[in-house]
DNA sequence: TCATCAATAATCCATTTGGATAGTTTTTTT
DNA sequence: AAAAAAACTATCCAAATGGATTATTGATGA
């Protein structure tokens, strides 16, 4: 059996995606979110051999949308894989949700089969899920990548997590391996306010600890 | 009926790979070469609508191999796609070849009927053909651009440290940002040895905490 | 002007980590 | 088979970190 979980801010889409699934026994649908809040919390609650192994992730959603939420997802939760469903192949949003860290993305189109067939394949190969047309639009963006828009290379990205400038720069510094004392007095402020800043941070970027912000700031470009 | 091209130097693959084509008669294969150079030859010498549409090419030739080959037959051919069939999926040569115009990119492995199959497919919706482990590669591409691969990167940083195996898989999960509890579970071990490993890690990489060493990790590409 | 927000600072308390030390078991090498 | 190297387990203690809460200041904006 494969875990499974979903997330979409419509009820009625989960529930016809859970059917389209529990039709062939092969997968245990146990996580159900309708936005990315939500999907985190449920996710922490979870022991790690009951996480969904597999995430149908919808990108319209209040609150908290499909991208963020995978790009903290893939950071807390490495060894889940994302699947981006989504009714209508919006350039942008592939490659943001690309980038974000969904290893597939599939049109809420396909019949229950297909999805099965797929979500299987990316199960047991690692393979990614591409519908045709998606996979031939991500080839024309790397042939023509849009102007600006998206730096491919180790530029920084556009501030995913809002992140403020000081908080930024004392992000920085941790991940040198500075110490708070080292870094309160490298910017003459007090150990306890880089603490302040410290756990600010893990808010936003939804961790709770030194190593998970590393590994979001490293993997997710944000020095 | 699909006028098809195949380039290979091997004419037992160009004889195997035609005859699979030709078993169901949608296709029409009519340019054979052995070389780039014989390719575009051969092409100057066809007519506008004698020339294939789908053009079938290894990379591995003598005298002008498939990139190069697809670089300028795309600027000279815009109206030819050039789908890419080789026996390795080689990461740099997928994104050369992409760049170069290179439409799609399959397995030799695949069988034929998935080849004709995926074919028509392009020939009808110009829908890509890429493999699932293909596609899979890209997205990592495009997640992880490869790091600026300097003198470094190419040395062997791997016993840089003297890393054991052990150590460097809890590094990487350490990189990760899961705690001793999490990685003990992960490993079956104890949590007291994961930081006894820790220890020695931070010994060998002449660090004293976790912010440290996960700087090393990352910027000297220890994962 | 009033409200909000970022940055600053501090305290209490529980948990995690780092260091030192001392063992046992497994694997590899000689 | 003996010796050496990794891997494993444990305990004590001190330091660093994370979380919650409260409060002051200055800048920005409605």
């Amino acid at each position: 059996m494969i875990r499974i979980g979903i997330v979409d801010d419509k009820k009625n889409n989960r529930i016809i995606l859970a059917d389209k699934l529990r039709r062939n026994n092969l997968f245990d649908v146990r996580l159900d979110a309708a936005n990315g809040e939500q999907f985190l919390q449920k996710m922490m609650e979870l022991k790690f051999d009951e996480r969904p192994e597999i995430v149908l992730m919808d990108l319209e959603m209040p609150i908290m949308d499909g991208i963020v939420t995978i790009a903290t997802g893939s950071s807390l939760y490495p060894g889940v894989r994302y699947v981006v469903l989504t009714t209508f192949d919006d350039d942008d949003r592939i490659f943001n949700a690309i980038k974000a860290g969904a290893c597939g993305y599939l049109l809420k189109e396909e019949s229950g089969e297909i999805i099965a067939d797929i979500l299987v394949n990316l199960w047991t190969n690692g393979a990614g899920p591409i519908s045709p047309s998606i996979a031939y639009k991500i080839l024309q963006m790397i042939q023509n990548p849009p102007p600006v828009k998206l730096p491919l290379a180790g530029k920084k990205s556009e501030n995913l997590f809002q992140l403020s400038e000081r908080e930024k720069e004392i992000l920085r510094f941790l991940c040198q391996g500075l110490e708070y004392k080292e870094i309160a007095l490298k910017l003459s402020i007090s150990a306890n306010t880089v603490k302040k800043h410290v756990i600010n941070i893990y808010d936003k970027l939804h961790v709770n600890s030194k190593g998970h912000a590393l590994h979001i700031a490293y993997t997710k470009n944000l020095l």
